[in-house]
DNA sequence: CCTTGACCTAAAGTTAGGTTTAGAAATTAC
DNA sequence: GTAATTTCTAAACCTAACTTTAGGTCAAGG
């Protein structure tokens, strides 16, 4: 019977090649929300696999998990997403990535002039000031680099 | 007397913008080795500062703590470091964020191809194979995203 | 001499992103 | 109708990179 109740964890474990604590993590984080059947076990929609792909790919690309939860945000949530629903919500991820590439491009250019010249030592040296903040995951204070004292 | 005594914690704080804390864990972690005076605080030599300048730029590169743990033990342990000295070790660094900055070009490529054509949930799509997963130094599974997000 | 501020150590707390564990209930397989 | 799997929840544990706290010691100034 049943023709269609959905995936149960296991399952959605498998095809994205998640751990299953990962899945009930991300649920309580707020990215993904499953149905339950009527013995209180989770139970997903196929659509739910691309969903999880796409966190997974975001946080390769240096999101986390909140940011991930504020693109998904803009997905239709009375419907499947569709591949062009997708595609917008790509664009931001587009931009978080070019961003970062311009920050390590202009860290890798100031390095080899910085570093070994003298001005290392100093506050002003270019490579203290990445002014687009790639705060580093950590926590922790760090207010060097994601606060530069100034500019 | 003692014309030069070294700089104390805070002094060093100080110039560095770094917390005495996180100096002190700096040291526990092998990168800063500061002698200590009659009283048992610790001392440390100008050279420092350009270490933990040192420290810190590498940390926006996004290495952890062993490994630049790692790159300092390039620096002479008999004298002074010179101007030459950083420039040697700082090869290592740019390989690294050569590499990163690669790694990151090649996800942007495939991202506007990947996402939204439908190839999203396959688990051959591009984006899941970064073939340069960086052996997942991290505690958790992240077996899927070759390396760290770091920043 | 005495007070204030900087410094000391050890241990516990913090954040992100999960995992592991324990005991119980639901499903599935035979 | 059991036995074996899965799943459930809550809470504790994990790593990295630090900070905070607690309870004392050192150093400098008046």
């Amino acid at each position: 019977m049943a023709v269609s109740e959905g995936l149960a964890i296991g399952a959605l474990a498998q095809r994205t090649g998640l751990a299953v604590s990962a899945i009930r993590y991300y649920e309580a984080q707020g990215l993904i929300a499953p149905w339950r059947n009527a013995g209180g076990q989770r139970r997903y929609q196929r659509a739910d696999i691309r969903r999880l792909s796409f966190i997974m790919i975001a946080q390769q690309f240096g999101l986390t998990l909140p940011e991930i939860r504020e693109v998904l945000s803009g997905l239709p949530g009375n419907r499947t997403p569709t591949p062009k629903d997708w595609q917008k919500i790509s664009i931001g991820l587009r931009s978080h990535l070019d961003q970062r590439i311009d920050t390590l491009t202009r860290l890798r250019d100031n390095l080899d002039g910085c570093i070994g010249c003298g001005c290392l030592s100093l506050p002003k040296c270019a490579l203290y000031n990445p002014d687009d903040r790639a705060k580093s995951h950590g926590s922790g204070p760090r207010y060097l680099m994601g606060d530069a004292p100034e500019a």
